[in-house]
RNA sequence: GGGUAGGUUGAGCAGGUGGUGAGCUCCGCUGACUGUAGAUCAGCCGUCUUCGACUGUGGGGGUUCGAUUCCCUCCCUGCCCA
């Protein structure tokens, strides 16, 4: 298969973002995992890296203070939301996203093209675009790629990305699939063309659902174009961990020689991290852990805390012991609790800080294995963690096993 | 003391004017969440031997084949009048 493989491009020079690899796979191909880092317009970005995400221009509960004190680097917000409230004219007006939302790091916005899964059944898909409701007032809007461009032109955010379409979820035929797939090729380069902003840099996306030629071809057609970075879209569905690795196996193999980063979309939980940047994966955006924390499910390295269980009324101990978080340092367990239940809105800021801290940590962790070459025994010690944590018989999706295999990773940060 | 409206599963209610009241919303319990229409959603929430069965409409009594419903009486609560 290597025959297929994309011929190297070499790093555009005019390219707005500087992505080095810093500590490369070892030959002896027991992991793909690399170091890197990426120089942006607003900032160093580690990788691999955790992108918090920020739909509407907030990590929702947090404020730019908080972000720098998790240490995140680069948030994620959305051009569908964006363009529909407040509008990104207006942004633009503001002097675009950073200055708007008051966020000096780094900022890459997704195309919108997940709206067209998740706001299902209201779409109309042909081949210049998709047609579809608002969420907000029912009001028929249209998105095609170059709009979608143009958008995230004015939000003028760091990274840029391809407005594509996402496979539909559930049971799609290998020629759904291919529609969706060279459908987002074709989008890809009208992309490009309609992308002028220089001091941005524009991402291209690889669909193909769980379809090895599909995915073969997809890689091939993307990373041929000049993008500055490469993202791998439809694996942080209802897809098994087997058939999402399985994927990047067929993926990342092929972009061995190429010197672009490459981002999996949507992943977010710490077993799914590890395996992935294990693939070969350098970034990553998720709603998960924020999502997760505001519904009362906090990450630990013992496993997974849902605060609003009766036990941690009366359990005086932070929810992690060692956390560096805004919530660990100061505040009980009982005392999380206790705001979950009275719906006390610093419940969600707390908790978000502490998921959102438990991730980057875990990806600091990350980051340190490789550099020491020490990241296939931190995969192996935690999947036998793992292992040893969940039953036989398990699905391979459970979060409480998952989360606290990571115990090791947090503790060595 | 007189009048009046009530008393339904933790709370608040719906329903029921003689023919099988376990229905709703809170509270509570548990689970889920992966490029955010999500501070959301789902299940449970009288008892038990839980694909079903049983009990339950303030207490007691009466009429009736049958009472939550009709009658008597007592208790409790709100309001009005003394």
């Amino acid at each position: 298969m290597r025959a297929v493989a994309t011929p190297a491009l070499p790093a555009d020079p005019l390219s707005p973002i500087r992505f080095n690899v810093l500590a490369g796979p070892p030959a002896d191909g027991e992991t793909r995992a690399r170091l890197g880092r990426m120089e942006t317009p607003h900032g160093v970005v580690d990788t691999p890296v955790f992108m918090p995400v920020g739909t509407n221009a907030t990590v929702k509960a947090l404020d730019p203070d908080d972000l720098h004190e998790i240490g995140a680097q680069i948030i994620l917000a959305n051009t569908y939301h964006l363009s529909l409230r407040p509008g990104h004219v207006r942004i633009a007006r503001f002097g675009g996203l950073h200055t708007f939302m008051a966020w000096d790091g780094a900022i890459l916005t997704d195309s919108g093209g997940f709206q067209v899964v998740s706001l299902g059944d209201r779409l109309v898909i042909d081949d210049d675009g998709v047609t579809f409701r608002s969420h907000l007032d029912g009001a028929l809007l249209r998105f095609t790629p170059e709009h979608s461009i143009a958008v995230q032109e004015a939000l003028g955010a760091d990274i840029a990305v391809c407005f594509d379409q996402p496979v539909p979820p559930h049971a799609s035929s290998h020629a759904q699939v291919a529609e969706a797939t060279e459908r987002t090729e074709r989008w890809a380069e009208r992309c490009l063309t309609a992308h002028i902003r220089r001091d941005q840099a524009l991402f291209g996306i690889i669909q193909g659902g769980l379809e090895p030629d599909l995915r073969t071809s997809a890689t091939a057609a993307i990373a041929a174009l000049p993008f500055d970075g490469l993202c791998i879209g439809g694996l942080a569905g209802d897809e098994t961990p087997e058939q999402r690795r399985a994927t990047l196996d067929v993926v990342v193999p092929l972009l061995a020689d190429d010197p672009r980063p490459r981002y999996l979309m949507g992943l977010g939980s710490p077993m799914d991290l590890l395996d992935a940047v294990d693939a070969g994966i350098d970034m990553f955006d998720s709603v998960l852990p924020a999502r997760v924390a505001r519904n009362g499910s906090l990450w630990t390295p013992d496993g997974r805390l849902n605060l609003r269980n009766a036990a941690f009324l009366d359990d005086p101990r932070p929810v992690q012991e060692g956390c560096r978080c805004r919530l660990c340092r100061t505040f009980s367990r009982a005392y999380l609790a206790h705001l979950f239940r009275a719906d006390e809105l610093l419940a969600y800021r707390l908790a978000t800080c502490h998921n959102l801290t438990f991730t980057l940590d875990f990806m600091t962790r990350i980051r340190s294995a490789i550099a020491a070459g020490t990241f296939p025994q931190l995969v192996r010690e935690l999947r036998a963690r793992q292992a040893r944590n969940s039953p036989a018989n398990d699905s391979g999706r459970d979060t409480q096993a998952d989360t606290s295999v990571t115990q090791a990773a947090a503790k060595g940060g």
